[in-house]
DNA sequence: GACCAGGCACATC
DNA sequence: GATGTGCATGGT
């Protein structure tokens, strides 16, 4: 398993290259980035990301005065921007309650605990809690999303319907904890994902093609 | 105009 | 625990 592991990383690497994720310029900016792009295209994101900057509201003070009903329309071009308002909003709300709206601060904080609190902030589900502890905090914690699932299940080594646990402790139990080897594995597999292995495949492009039945024991 | 994009909460069985 | 639904913009 870490066989093929390591031959799928090494291979993505060679054929993209580093990807020098996550396209943010502060911890901040990342951490918003991942609450507006659950479900959405970053060319999207990127819109509201930029509003939010013109409107000096790119910080966790700038969100913490605005009320919910002034920051949706700032974000409005990411998709679902009312829940996503109230997503910030509640995610901020949870940042000054226990970390005095202070980063450092919670980057102090150990990554299983935290990860746990994450989790109880409506609106952050597990992609999104581990997209701000491993790209905004640098945590070593692996990042599943809907192209790992589909990547991996597309070459037979998952089932379609594996658990988002189930395919991040995959990850863990079989590559080094590092969160250099983290970020970029799943960045790789980002690009992957959006260059081929869409809804409609490329399959005649694929890096891939050879790595094909190689079902993982042990997950369903 | 249909389909899709770096999810999540909530209802229901 | 599994499955279905609402949330919404902008690109192809």
């Amino acid at each position: 398993m870490k066989r093929i592991l390591t031959k799928i990383y090494r291979k993505l690497h060679q054929t993209y290259g580093p990807r020098h994720w996550w396209p943010g310029e502060t911890s901040f900016e990342v951490m918003v980035g991942a609450i507006l792009t659950q479900n959405t295209s970053w060319r999207n994101v990127e819109k509201a990301i930029q509003r939010l900057k013109e409107n000096g509201a790119l910080n966790p003070e700038g969100i913490h005065r605005l009320k919910r009903s002034q920051l949706a329309p700032l974000i409005r071009s990411s998709g679902y921007y009312r829940i996503k308002a109230g997503r910030l909003k509640s995610f901020i709300n949870f940042l000054f309650a226990e970390y005095g709206g202070d980063l450092r601060r919670m980057r102090r904080e150990r990554l299983v605990a935290l990860r746990q609190e994450l989790l109880g902030v409506k609106g952050i589900g597990p992609e999104t809690a581990d997209s701000i502890l491993l790209y905004g905090l640098e945590k070593p914690i692996f990042v599943v999303d809907a192209y790992t699932k589909r990547i991996l299940s597309r070459h037979g080594m998952i089932s379609e319907k594996a658990s988002y646990e189930e395919v991040q402790k995959l990850f863990m139990d079989h590559l080094p904890r590092d969160k250099k080897l983290f970020n970029e594995y799943h960045a790789l597999l980002v690009h992957l994902g959006k260059m081929v292995c869409q809804k409609t495949p490329r399959c005649d492009i694929c890096p891939l093609e050879g790595f094909k039945g190689s079902r993982i024991q042990g997950v369903k």
